[in-house]
DNA sequence: CAGCTGTATCTTTTT
DNA sequence: GATACAGCTG
């Protein structure tokens, strides 16, 4: 025992040892936070403390998941298996399936992702005769998953009477849809968290049961956990508070789908006498990217406040390289590897390219191309998400869960098969008047008015084919079962004839590679004895995240959004587009929260880098149709002068036009936030008490006023959303409203 | 009435 | 620069 904990610094040995009560690890940027947790796990076990059984660790990805669970199999064997370890989604999924039967849930539940949900939010927009120009399904749905992610159920929000129009029609569509994911035996993504913490309130017996078996409770990156997340913690740590909860507030990337940084904050308030450990040396960076890193989030006001330090050498400066394009960032980032590879003998592994949006890594791909460069694309369009694999994942839901209409509508009449929209809503009609499913109306085709016997043909042979492959669907292995239902629906046989080679032999791989995913996953869950159904591998599949399907084992660079990157890290990270209106990107500049989750994301990204750290911006940069001129990101300005290098110009120039690009530069960013004085309307424009009007949150008061110029942050409190919100006066396009 | 073709609208990040 | 939807055609 004693040398097992020798590994671990004082501070992280403690937090080990600390196994009961609440405990808080404020965990910086490479300060060995997966080690501490994982030792905290094994120390549990080989202490005597808790029975592997007896562990919940709740992970950010699978991916993390399934790397803790191997580095704990390599310090205690097997008898890891029966430990719970997951995303909160995942756990909780599980959870619902194992208590399915007593909660009146099918057993087979469909598990709807964005698009799933979006496309019935549509639906019922429509259905209201509601114009989806008025209320984009995406905004309603997004609004509605925002009210879960709160635990707000539709009821509550009725009653409340919403203050607008909107608000009602998100209020009943909210409630429209619950009932529209009941029939359909199907839960989104925020139902998983929801439905759990339902369950305990309703069913005491369950939530004991769960109280009682896991004796300890672990939360990783526990900063990014909304309030659904937090009741259920909640609700699921027992007597002794036994939960350890694991995060940095200065790496909370995901406010903006509910994640609630005051969790975190707020920890030792939520769970008194909680034990507090600060991770605070850094074991990944060069001391010189720390030290920018810790001078940019400096600039936070909403943080505990940590500084993160390390005994590693200072390393080379931060490169800082400006591109007059998105083509000619790309290049230089091809630079930036050759030479990397060249001079510091890298392989393309050790290099990731990170950057704000997906949209970015076009650019880069075509050069890496061209350069012969290997590259992994993390995120972007999912494997799982291509139309081809969406298609067949339909089917199989089909299979189990017959009740859900969304990935039946899907289907009906793909490959073609002269079902079209005017049929379906026929049909669809039909059902809702006979109190059936959608599927159960298709076996009944024939007593629905208005289909002809030719077309009830050739809907009663799609029913028979998908009755026949439920028959089969316990008769053969899972991967028999898929390959034969993509032979005989004809899916094979579109895509060998429907599209040119290229296109048409990769979708048919795609499809090979989903029958390998199957087998693999099949295999792997009956040597952990666990359920290996089909049901079961889609709702894996339906749970992965990005970062979960990278292999990231291959010789490539990596390409991914800074957010994918979050937990991981290289030897050579070149964070891109490093300009005003894409990092920070436009709409979060003005808000004042907004904008130091974009600093925090910038931080995150940064901290990825273990040696050598690049900055590429472009001046000027094509988004969609035209072309825009972008300022420098503010972040740039923030990093100390002497942490960094200007590479502008490729080697040949760099020494003689470095000086005056670095000023030049400087002296924009000077110009762009700094300068005060050439305010046309500066001064009594804004006064507290003033009403203003803001484009997206409406009509508001001011507050409160700080500083002046550009850089006042005006505090201004929304009639409608009956929120304050700290916006920046240059960014905010606040107009004032007479009295 | 199914299926094809052209146009409008997006893209911030994701379980 | 793809995708979804409306409108047209056969």
């Amino acid at each position: 025992m004693e040398d097992f904990l020798s590994q671990l610094n004082e501070v992280q040995r403690k937090a080990v040892e600390t196994t009961d009560g609440p405990v808080l690890i404020i965990a910086g940027a490479g300060s060995g936070k997966t080690r501490t947790l994982t030792y905290r796990i094994a120390y549990l076990v080989k202490s005597k403390r808790a029975l592997p059984s007896q562990i919940l660790a709740v992970t950010f990805t699978n991916k993390a998941a399934r790397e803790m669970k191997e580095r704990l199999t390599a310090l205690l064997g097997d008898q890891v298996i029966p430990l719970w370890i997951g995303t909160f989604h995942s756990v909780c999924a599980r959870i619902l399936r194992t208590e399915a039967d007593k909660i009146g849930l099918s057993r087979s539940f469909t598990i709807y992702d964005t698009d799933d949900s979006v496309r019935a939010i549509r639906k019922l927009l429509s259905n209201k005769g509601l114009s989806p120009q008025k209320y984009n399904p995406k905004i309603v749905h997004s609004k509605i998953s925002r009210l879960k992610n709160q635990f707000r159920l539709p009821q509550d929000i009725l009653e409340d009477e919403p203050q607008d129009e909107y608000d009602q029609v998100v209020a009943e569509v909210y409630q429209e849809y619950q009932n529209f994911l009941r029939k359909n035996h199907a839960l989104d993504f925020d139902d998983l968290l929801i439905r759990p913490i339902e369950v305990f309130d309703n069913y005491p017996e369950i939530r004991k049961k769960y109280i009682q078996k896991f004796k300890y409770i672990l939360v990783d990156e526990y900063q990014d956990t909304n309030h659904a997340q937090y009741l259920l913690l909640k609700r699921l740590v027992n007597e002794q508070k036994n939960l350890c909860v694991v995060g940095d507030e200065d790496q909370s990337i995901y406010g903006w789908r509910g994640a609630d940084i005051k969790n975190i904050l707020n920890f030792n308030r939520d769970f008194p006498k909680a034990a507090v450990f600060k991770l605070e040396e850094n074991y990944r960076s060069h001391n010189n990217i720390l030290k920018a890193a810790n001078a940019v989030v400096k600039n936070n006001q909403s943080r505990l406040g940590k500084s993160l330090w390390t005994k590693k050498k200072d390393g080379p400066k931060i490169n800082i390289l400006m591109a007059s394009d998105e083509l000619d960032e790309a290049k230089k980032v091809v630079e930036i590897i050759h030479d990397e590879m060249y001079t510091h003998k890298r392989s393309f592994k050790d290099i990731a390219i990170l950057y704000r949006t997906n949209a970015q890594s076009r650019a880069l791909e075509d050069q890496f191309r061209k350069n012969a460069i290997s590259y992994n694309i993390v995120g972007g369009v999912k494997f799982y998400d291509r139309k081809e694999i969406k298609d067949l994942l339909a089917y199989l839901k089909v299979l189990v869960n017959p009740a859900d209409s969304v990935s039946l509508r899907r289907i009906i009449n793909f490959p073609l098969r002269g079902i079209g929209d005017t049929t379906v809503t026929k049909i669809e009609r039909f059902a809702e008047m006979e109190k059936i499913t959608l599927f159960e109306a298709l076996g009944q085709v024939e007593n629905i008015a208005n289909i002809s016997a030719a077309m009830g043909n050739r809907v009663i042979q799609f029913y028979e084919l998908m009755k026949k492959f439920m028959d089969l669907s316990d008769k053969l292995g899972t991967v028999e079962l898929v390959s034969t239902l993509a032979t005989e629906t004809g899916i094979i046989h579109h895509y060998q004839t429907e599209y040119d080679q290229y296109e048409s032999e990769s979708r048919i791989a795609n499809i090979r590679e989903l029958f390998a995913s199957i087998d693999h996953f099949t295999i792997e869950r009956e040597k952990e004895g666990r359920d290996s159904s089909l049901a079961s591998f889609l709702e894996e599949v339906s749970l992965l995240t990005d970062v979960d399907t990278w292999n990231s084992s291959s010789n490539a660079v990596t390409l991914m959004t800074l957010h994918a990157a979050k937990g991981l890290e290289f030897p050579v990270v070149c964070i891109t587009g490093l300009e005003m209106g894409l990092m920070p990107l436009q709409r979060s500049t003005a808000d004042l929260d907004e904008l130091e989750e974009e600093r925090r994301l910038f931080y995150v990204g940064m901290t990825r880098a273990m040696e050598s750290l690049y900055l590429t911006y472009a001046t000027k940069r094509r988004r969609y149709n035209s072309s825009i001129i972008n300022e420098p990101s503010l972040f740039l300005d923030e990093i100390p002068p002497e942490l960094i290098e200007y590479r502008a110009q490729t080697q040949k120039t760099r020494t003689s036009s470095k000086r005056s690009k670095s000023s030049a530069r400087r002296e924009k960013i000077e110009a762009y936030f700094h300068n005060e004085d050439d305010q046309t309307n500066q001064g009594d424009e804004f006064r507290v008490g003033q009403p203003v009007y803001h484009e997206t949150f409406g009509k508001g008061q001011i507050i409160q006023l700080e500083g002046h110029g550009d850089k006042m942050k005006i505090t201004v409190h929304f009639f409608k959303d009956k929120i304050n919100k700290k916006l920046i006066k240059k960014f905010a396009n606040l107009s004032p409203l007479e009295n």
